[in-house]
DNA sequence: ATAGATAAAAGTGTCAACACTTTTTTATAA
DNA sequence: TTATAAAAAAGTGTTGACACTTTTATCTAT
């Protein structure tokens, strides 16, 4: 069948843009570049679970035919960001509760051993960095900015990871923070949550800096279990967040 | 943009089949099937790492037209085992070694999280499993029959990863076992390696059967870890394997 | 003979049309 | 009025054709 012929050495220089002159046209196939723009109308929300993706609608409002929206819709359910179902069309995925303590408890442990790992790797460079984070933290702390502290605080998780030394790693967390994105309730709506929050990240710190790897790992560990508890907490008295299953989607 | 409508709830039965008549054809559409086909093709290692993707060829194989290929092939670029080139096509995907040890660090992980949790859900029924397959391994080991222990090997792996009760963390052990898969050597030649693997083995099933939930998470740990140092060790005196990266897929 | 330019071939990217399925609307009858 | 059936609409699934890019083969001049 394959015509028997030596593997090529794949290529480089690839990112020439598309449709040079449009504006607003991706550098790197008119796929990939609707996949982008679907992930983020899912992640902001404007996409909801449960809602079907209309290829039609998408295909006009992209400018394209419906074959590059079918096609980055393909890449999107390879992801597992949204689930087909034959002849019906594709949904974004609805997460279970079970399934978001699921995720909770691995992304503490890629954490955890990321922390352990950072204890390896971490030098004075990322140690002033650590520092300045913390105190960025402390001052959105006191000034009660839950979006400014929200992000240092992925910066101060991503340094985490990045120190790791292990890339994989640091992809899978970021893509259990993504799934979970969405759902996430407003956890550091009060200074309270955000103190306690910056209490554990300075632990987390100190345990790596000092090289103690058992405590970072603990520390680390516990600082991502604490937020799944107040996810379980939220649901007892709240809302009780659909745990339907899609059919069909199962393999 | 999108009408503003009630999100629908997802309907069940959706396991159709698709031309109901025709032998070898898919109960889940035809995109899905045919990546299956691709997987396959890959896990085999028919379709080697780095070698391109043929569209027409594969239609013609496939019996369909490009769509549902180009389709198929997209939801593989989303789960990482094929990376498009823009214009150039899609190629297989290469590891590098540094990847496969970073996968293997997970790995590790997931199992050693697996059998901590699997303490907790053990039954009686599971342990007369566990002591089946543990023979049944012993069995395997003394007749010299690597295939045999091999597929004894993986469901007691799968086990393991059922009594964690954490579905996501099967399913990423999963992947990482298929990831590593087209890459491994044959470990289980000797039947000193056997026999060595197989008395880990033991003492994981021991660990969690007597709910000691450390000793089980170490031993676990350290049984995947092994397979680690193998692989590291037969890459210092083996051949030296591509540690290419493949361009323009960088995001 | 070899290097460079040119033309042919192979391959990917996109689109519009059509077939089929599911959903919604409309019409009909109890 | 309500339930059922038929018809229309909306939507997904697949295909073949064409545009454009990359690769390979051919031709020319040094």
């Amino acid at each position: 069948m394959t015509p028997t012929k030596e593997i090529p050495v794949i290529p480089e220089s690839a990112t020439k843009p598309i449709k040079p002159g449009l504006p607003g046209t991706p550098a790197k196939g008119l796929p990939l570049f609707v996949a982008e723009e679907l992930k983020h109308l899912i992640y902001t929300g404007v996409l909801q679970p449960g809602e079907r993706l209309n290829e039609a609608a998408l295909a006009l409002r992209m400018g394209t035919s419906r074959g590059p929206i079918r096609e980055a819709i393909r890449m999107l359910t390879g992801q597992g960001l949204v689930q087909a179902v034959v002849n019906r069309g594709v949904f974004v995925r609805q997460i279970s509760v079970r399934e978001m303590l699921e995720i909770y408890d691995l992304r503490a442990l890629v954490f955890g051993f990321a922390a352990d790992r950072a204890t390896e790797h971490i030098n004075d460079q990322d140690k002033g960095t650590f520092e300045l984070l913390l105190a960025a933290m402390d001052t959105a702390c006191e000034a009660g900015d839950a979006d400014g502290y929200y992000d240092l605080n992925l910066e101060f998780h991503a340094l985490v990871l990045r120190l790791s030394n292990n890339q994989r790693a640091h992809e899978a967390y970021d893509d259990y923070v993504k799934e979970l994105h969405p759902f996430r309730r407003r956890y550091f709506n009060s200074p309270g949550n955000m103190r306690r929050s910056n209490i554990e990240h300075r632990s987390i710190y100190d345990a790596i800096a000092k090289g103690n790897r058992a405590k970072a790992k603990q520390v680390a560990e516990r600082h991502v279990l604490s937020g799944r508890a107040r996810l379980l907490a939220s649901i007892d008295d709240a809302s009780p967040l659909s745990s339907q299953n899609v059919p069909g989607a199962g393999k």
